[in-house]
Parts: C-alpha cells; sequence; structure tokens
DNA sequence: ACCGGGCATTGATTTGAATCAAGCGCGCGT
DNA sequence: ACGCGCGCTTGATTCAAATCAATGCCCGGT
C-alpha cells in the first residue's frame, strides 16, 4: 500500500513521503494544494509526531520554532490568564493547521484532546520554501483568511450571544464540520468534554450542562450519551444560533 | 510634490501613483514590501477612495469585490445579529487593511468613524497580481496571521475578562498602538465613542461609562474629555489588563 | 461483580452586569 | 448669546448566569 505506485515520479528517492501518499487529510489539508513534484520538497523537512490524550503540542509564549498539520485526532488551542481562567481559542480537526497565527511567539497553547498523530514542518524551513511553492503561498494566505473570518464569528458568539445561542452556535457548526467530512446521519461526536466546551464558549461548565438539557427539553436534541449528539432539529437549532 | 523624482523611473508612466509618492502610510502599510517598480504596478489598480463620517464602506455578506488600504481616519468592523445586537470585531487604523478576511463574501461591515480615505484594490486583480509580486503575498500571510493573533487575544477579552480588565486592556491596547505611532506623551485620543467601545468590548455603554470612571477614582487616568485619556498609570493599567 | 473516581447533571443561592430611568454638559446651529 | 439635542454619566432595580453544593452516572481497575 505505501509503495503502490499511483503516481509515476521518474526518481523514487521519496525521502519520508511513502507518508503523504498514504496521508488521509491529503485532500483537505495545506498541502492539497501541490501536485506530486511538490508535495516531495515538503515531505522533505517533514517529521511525524505523535502525542498521547492531554500533551501539550506548544505552549503560548513558546518560540514558534515549528508549523503543523493535523492529520488525526483533535486539538485544542488555549490561552490562560494569570489567574487561570482559560479561553479556548477553537479546536482543530484533522487536516487543520497548527500554529500559522504568531505574534513573534506562539500566541497560544495547543493541547492534544485524545491521541493526536501530526506532521511537524520546522517554521523557518517552511516559510522558505513558500518563495519556491507559490500555490502553498497561496493555499497558506486562503487559510489564514478563513481562519479570521471563523475568529471573527467567534468575537460574536463571545460578545453578544446568549449561552442558549452560544451553545446552539456550537452544536450547529460541529455539525456542519460533520457534515463536510461526509457524515451522512444527523448526528454529532463531541471529542472534547464539557469544560473544553465552557471555555471555548465563554461560560460555565454548569450552564453548558443545563443547556444542553434544554435543548432536549425542548426537543431540538437528543442526547445518546454526554458525547453523542444526534440533531432532531436542524433548522431550529440554527434558528436560535442565529439569534432568530 | 507629486511629481518629484525621488524615484529613478525609465519609463515614466506612473498612472496615479504619484499618490504613492506621498502616501503618509507607505512605511506601515502592505505596500511597504515592495520597492518602486513593484509599487507602481500595484498603483496600476488602486483607485482612491474617500467616505464621510458614518459611511459604509462595506457590508457583511457582500461580494467581497474590493480590498482596501486606509490611509487616513479611522474604520469599524462590525457584524450584526438578527435582533440588532451588535459586536464590533475591530477598528482599523491608517496603514491597515480591509476586506482580507473572508469565506466567499465579506464577513462583516466596514463604516468609516470620520471622514475617511483609502486605497481600493479589485479583489481579483490584485489576488493575480500576488502571484507576480511574491513579497507583497508574504506580507499580506504576516498581515493574515498578525490578525488572526490579535483576534485571538479579543477572543480571551470577550470570553473570559470582567468589565473592568476589558476597558484596562482596550486602554492599553490604544496606548500601545499610539506609542508605535509615535506619541510620546502618555496620552489616547479615542476616534470612536462610548458605543463603538461597548460594542467592541461585548459589554454596554452604562458599564464602559462607569468603568472609565471607577479607573479615574482609582488614580489610573485622567479624563482630559470623554475622548481624551490621560494614562496616569501605566503600570498599574496593564496588570489590570493581564488579570493579576 | 464491586468499588472508586472523574465527569456530568441538577439544585439553591449570590452577585455583578444589564436594563430602566433620570440628569448633566458640551458643542452646534440659529 | 441662547437654547436645543446628542452623547455621556450617574443612579435604582432586575435578572440571568456564576458560584456554591450535592447527587448521579458511567467507566476502568481490581
Amino acid at each position: 500500500m505505501q509503495g503502490s505506485a499511483q503516481t509515476i515520479s521518474p526518481l523514487r528517492i521519496v525521502p519520508r513521503s511513502g507518508l503523504c501518499d498514504a496521508c488521509q487529510v491529503r485532500g483537505v489539508a495545506a498541502c492539497s494544494a501541490l501536485d506530486n513534484n511538490e508535495l516531495q520538497r515538503l515531505a522533505s523537512i517533514v517529521t511525524e509526531k505523535k502525542y498521547d490524550a492531554g500533551a501539550t503540542i506548544f505552549e503560548q509564549g513558546d518560540e514558534p520554532a515549528y508549523i503543523f498539520n493535523l492529520t488525526s485526532g483533535h486539538v485544542r488551542l488555549a490561552k490562560t490568564l494569570a489567574n487561570g481562567r482559560r479561553q479556548i481559542i477553537g479546536f482543530v480537526y484533522p487536516g487543520g493547521m497548527l500554529g500559522l497565527a504568531t505574534h513573534g511567539a506562539y500566541v497560544c497553547s495547543a493541547e492534544a484532546i485524545g491521541p493526536v498523530k501530526l506532521c511537524r514542518f520546522p517554521r523557518d524551513r517552511l516559510l522558505a520554501l513558500l518563495d519556491e511553492l507559490p500555490p502553498l503561498k497561496t493555499r497558506l494566505l486562503d487559510i489564514a483568511a478563513d481562519e479570521l473570518g471563523d475568529a471573527q464569528e467567534q468575537m460574536l458568539l463571545l460578545g453578544r450571544k446568549t449561552p442558549l445561542e452560544r451553545v446552539a452556535s456550537f452544536l450547529w457548526r460541529q455539525y456542519q464540520e460533520a457534515i463536510r467530512c461526509g457524515q451522512t446521519k444527523p448526528s454529532i461526536d463531541l471529542p472534547m468534554g464539557r469544560t473544553d466546551i465552557a471555555d471555548y464558549l465563554g461560560t460555565t461548565i454548569e450552564t453548558v450542562s443545563r443547556t444542553f438539557t434544554r435543548l432536549r427539553n425542548d426537543g431540538l436534541i437528543r442526547l445518546e450519551h454526554a458525547n453523542k449528539v444526534i440533531i432532531l432539529d436542524a433548522q431550529g437549532l440554527e434558528e436560535i444560533a442565529e439569534g432568530l
């Protein structure tokens, strides 16, 4: 499977690019912008890394030595205030990038929610490579612009939505993401716990829990168990999410 | 002044690039990445636009036909919820970009706070030009990564800071920005009103007002008038902002 | 199968910011 | 110079979500 040549490349040096051939997320990831030849250049600077559940991939304030591409598992990005209050900036799904946003240092920490695999690129080498791989630079610009749009949507949520609207928005987005990934049933598997959800939505674990219960009682969702949500009324959920 | 040749360009076609020669924000703006030759290519697709105070430059949801560079005045970026609740996503200062973040449409509206001048680039032509001007693409990627970092900082503010910390953070950032722009006195001129500040900080006009009063009573600031703040205790302000 | 611990839910109480409601002051136009 | 109006400040009250406090449930280990 690794050696199977769907690609017809003349010299099969392939430093470790067998990885990319077998990559599960190649279609979604940043690499999707590249042809096989270009991909090999990228592959020449990549290292595959694994982390256990709960492990820290990098810390807010660290020198941003690497940029990552998540190939399997889920990651949370978090910022922490002096007194311990925590805000989750976002969740990363397979195919997503880590470490793009910086101000000279990582602006947030990245933690593995479950066991995680990712492709690690030395930042300086990746940035140097960008000048030789214009499609990749374009792709990264697109990704950054998209993430910026997502971030702005989250600001609206945090600044102006009620807890009910926040949870509904969260579920709605998870649902859309699941659909995008080929899910056909109206259900969501939540890889993260209530604490993470609360810290993402700028509220408390108790409020999140009560809100789930309320959505259940109102017939919008069913809770198969705490981490498996069945969407019963997608439109109703969206309307709540949009503040209608 | 317009025709003054500091640059030695062979053919002086210069569609309207006299503009760039005289540009006040050339050092800070995205164009700073370009040499004079490259700048002319940019200048060939630019149109200068002016807007009155309160004017809408573009609307959330519009087709993102243009990307802008603010040359003078201040802009607010806002998103609005069905029932009228508004969240200000950010304020743009001279030299800043508008319209970078998109998801196929402008993700927020841009409104002139006071009278405003900006350079307008047709999006498709600018993006096409990026492939010929790699330094500009790099610069835009840098700008996007920076804005992403700012957005994440704002999420922390909206999700986890108290109103006091929010206002202190806001003033602190304004102060840093003023210093960056060459300001030497410890004072800030606020181009926006209390309503804009409240909508930016995810709180109400009354709370903002009370918090200004409290910071004044606690000796951290002095209010020369509503829009002119003197910083009396910069360190104290920063400590509050950081939640210490 | 039983026990223990961590996570989620549910309930009671408190609290701080939103809302409601006046005043105040400054700038503008006449 | 005067009065008008808008935007800011200040005060009183309400209310929703945070906090405090049990209780329940599921999973993993023995």
